[in-house]
Formats: C-alpha cells, structure tokens, sequence
RNA sequence: GGAGGGAUGGCAGAGUGGACUAUUGCGGCGGUCUUGAAAACCGCAGUGGGCGUUAAGCCCACCGGGGGUUCGAAUCCCUCUCCCUCCGCCA
C-alpha cells in the first residue's frame, strides 16, 4: 500500500510513476475523497472535544441540567452521523489505495512489457545435444516418474503426480536447497501454515486485486498460500522490532496453491504452470537503507542454486512495465530447458520496499524509544521446484532415455547417479 | 463437539458508570550522588490520526475486534476472535 500523505504530498509524482506501470490510477479521486475526509474529520472530532468537555462539567454539577443533557443527546446523534459518514469515505479509500501497486523504484528501466526487460547477466554454457533433447512431458511419463493421467483423475486438469525416483528428485532438491540456504547462506528455516486469513492475503498483497487466482475455503474463510511469501510477509505484522533485530532472513518451503484462471489455456503441456507445486522461499526484513543491496545479495543466493546445479539459466531485471504489483524493483531468473525450447522463469525476486510492511503493518526502531518506521521486505524464489525439475530432466537426459543426477543431489539420492531409462512393467 | 474461566501499557497485575488525565510493581530512558558501577532518590514515558509550514502547540481515537446503551463506558449489554481448564473425538 501506498502512504495517502505521500500522495497527498507528491501527486503528479505518484502518477507518472504508475504510468510508467501501465497503472490507471484513480489519483485524482484518492485526493478528492482525502481533502473530504479530512474536512468531515476535523468537524466530528471538534464536536468530540465538545461533548468530553460537557459531559466532564456535568459530572460535577450536584443537580443535573436536564436541558443541557438534551442537548448533548442531540450532539450524540450528530457524531454519530458524522462519524458513519466518515467511516464509510475511509472504507473508499481504502479500497482504492488497497488496488493500487508499488511505485517503481527510480532505478527500474522504463518498458511497457516483459520484452523491455533486460537481461544483466548469463552464465553456463547450454549444451550441444548430438540428439534430439525430448521435452519433459515426454521424458517423465516415459521414465516412469511423472503421471499426469492420474493426477488428472484424481484432481482435474494442471494436477499430477510425481512417482518413484521422480518424487525422490524432488524431494532431493527441496532438502537440499534448504541446506544450502541454511547452512551456506544465512537463512532461518520456517515451516509456516499452508493456509492462511484473508487479512494475511491482504497483508502480503495478493488480496484483493488476486482473488481469481487464489484457493478459497468458503465454510471456514480461509485461504490457501499462492506461495511462502504470504506467510513469511506476515510472521512479524504488527509488531514493531527492537534495535538490531534487522536484517532477518527466512526461508521456507511450502506447496503453492494457484488456480491460474488467468492463465487458462497457456502452457497446458507438462508441469510448467500447474495448480499445485512445491516452492522453496526466501524472505528479508531489512532497514530502507540496506534493502537494495540486501536484493542483490538474494539474487546471489538463488543464482548459486542455478550454479550447483550445473544448469545454464541467466538474470533478467524486470521494466517498470512487468514489476509485481507489490514489487518496487525485481529479477527473474530463467533456467534453460533444451527439451521444450524456453527459458523457464524459476525465480522472481523482489524488492517491495515498504509496500508490504504499510499493509501488513510491520515497523522497527533506530533507536530504543526512536519513532517507529515501516521495514523493507523482500522475496524470492529459491527455487520453484516444478520448473528446476524441468530444467534437469531436459539438461541431464542422455540418448538412452535416462537422467543423469546433478552431483550435488546424489548425497541427498541414496548416491544413485542416474534415473534409469526402464521404467517398471507394472506401471 | 460440550461445559466453564479469561483477554488492561514492553512484562506482571489493580480497576464493575463521572477524581481513569488507567493504581502499583518490574523493566526502559534521562538525571542527582559516585573515581566508576551498584543501591537510593528525582524526573520522563506508548500507538495511530487531524489541525498547524516540516515548529511550538492544540485536539481526536486506542484497555482483544466489531456493534449497542448512556450526557458520559476499561467498567453495563450483544456479537466475533483468540487463549486457558475439564470432558469427548482423533494422527
């Protein structure tokens, strides 16, 4: 969420930098409702002082004065008139800040879309196949590790299941990559809930504008996570941390629930984009000051994944035309995929700066006693396992039909250095 | 799922209609004393918002959330959420 002052302060600022998001914003009628607002507030809480400095006088008369009683019930029924219509212009502007997104930072290159995005660097070297690469749709169910039939009649379309070795590797890269972020690097391991209070999804941004994309339970009013982002972003809201408590660093593995209806009929082949998937997530609280960098040193992190695992990907910063909604400024990285042709989009990391921390809520000390100020958060995949599994079955295919195992997952594979080309007889 | 008890400031814990501008203790911050520290003593305190130039200051709201009664609510009523105890069920 945007802060309503710094609107009020700097609106011709805040709509060029929306406009350079493709943003329709409805600035002008944010300022119209606030300069109503502020007028309705000032009259009602004059009236307040009013009725606090009446009623205290008639506290201490020893016979009461009827009349001025009267009066002050018909000061009652105008507050409260007042008060409601106050509240109900609050409620507006809420729902309008509520739907707008995060300013670009003023670093971000200007883009309508994603092909304004620039890629800023690229490493390994994709392989020369003297064979046709199969893509993963064909490689898995012919492995016997992926089934999609059967994913399908238990759950519909975009479900799946992983068997066997197939399910092993994926289990391999989710410990492993919780290791590496918490032995290697400097991350806290959360396991959090899986679902979650709208108030939460509001909190981390995906409510309301991502409601046709979300998993609702309407009996208990509860919502499944489209990723860890949601609950990490949430763990300290509305807390205020103490002196050197930041930067924190989390990662957290969770499945991601998506109903990708806004999606439907792209990439309906494979496991690219499913409804159910499993994620490894990093997260950051940090001061303003150290945000940026704290981004860059994340980026760092998921690219060393991308490394270990040998596979060739490289790191695209995002335009102002394709940032998150909660994102100031983002990275994505992209893993190559020799079998279905594409860079797979296995990460995007973002730094939503203090847009998370208004909504949610989540502020720190300077100083002991200092003013409270709002955090910087950022997020980032690290990585998402559908798509890293695509990248290896594509990568490490060999002309026989088998997988080679990427070295650093054979400690965590039983020290098995190939997913054999047979598959079983019985499945 | 059933029955009962709770929710007050950073923490503990009083307060059952007007002196609450929320008692007190601990912790915190500043000071006095001290070579320094402790102790003792004195003083200051939270969060959000409006007005005001971004100042001084004034005002409003906040005792789990929302609503109600009243001239006036931490206090009375309704409702929701969460926590605790016991019972039932359960991996």
């Amino acid at each position: 969420m945007l802060d309503l002052k710094y609107i009020r302060q700097h609106p011709e600022e805040v709509k060029e930098a929306l406009i350079k998001r493709n943003e329709m914003a409805p600035i002008d009628e944010i300022l119209e409702l606030d300069e109503r607002w502020r007028t309705l507030l000032a009259d009602v809480q004059g009236l307040k002082h009013q009725r606090n400095v009446t009623s205290k006088e008639i506290s201490q008369m020893k016979e009461k004065d009827q009349v001025l009683i009267e009066e002050m019930r018909r000061l009652g029924e105008e507050i409260k008139a007042l008060d409601q219509e106050v509240k109900s212009i609050e409620e507006e502007l809420n729902r309008l800040l509520l739907q707008l997104p995060n300013l670009p930072h003023p670093l971000v290159p200007v883009g309508k879309d994603e092909s304004e995005n620039v890629i800023v660097r690229q490493e390994g070297e994709p392989r020369e196949f003297d064979f046709e690469p199969l893509p993963h749709w064909d490689l898995g169910p012919t492995l016997g590790i992926i089934d999609f039939k059967r994913g399908v009649k238990l759950s519909g379309t975009r479900f799946y299941i992983l068997q066997g070795l197939g399910a092993k590797l994926q289990r391999a890269l989710i410990t492993w990559m919780l290791d590496l972020h918490t032995q290697e690097q400097d991350y806290k391991e959360i396991y959090p809930p899986f679902v979650v209070k709208e108030e939460i999804m509001l909190g981390s941004a995906q409510l309301p504008k991502f409601y046709d994309n979300l998993y609702h339970d309407v009996e208990d009013d509860i919502w499944l996570v489209p990723t860890a982002e949601v609950p990490l972003t949430n763990l300290h809201r509305d807390e205020i941390l103490e002196p050197g408590t930041l930067p924190l660093h989390y990662v957290a593995y969770t499945p991601c629930f998506r109903r990708e209806k806004m999606s439907a009929g792209r990439d309906v082949r494979g496991i690219k984009r499913v409804h159910q998937f499993d994620k490894v997530e990093m997260y950051k609280f940090t001061t303003p000051e150290k945000s940026d960098s704290e981004l860059e040193a994340m980026i760092t992190d998921a690219e060393e994944i991308c490394r270990q695992l040998g596979i060739p990907y490289r790191a695209k910063q995002l335009c102002t035309g394709d940032l998150g909604f909660a994102a100031a400024m983002a990275y994505d990285l992209e893993m190559w995929a020799p079998g279905c042709g594409e860079w797979l989009e296995v990460s995007t990391l973002s730094n939503c700066r203090d847009f998370q921390a208004r909504r949610a809520n989540i502020r720190f000390r300077r100083e002991p006693g200092a003013k409270p100020e709002f955090v910087h958060t950022i997020n980032g995949s690290g990585l998402a396992l559908p798509r890293t599994m695509i990248a290896i079955l594509e990568n490490y295919q060999e002309p026989d039909g088998s997988i080679v195992i990427p070295p650093v997952l054979r400690p965590y594979m039983g020290g098995l250095e190939k997913i054999p080309a047979h598959r079983r007889a019985d499945i």
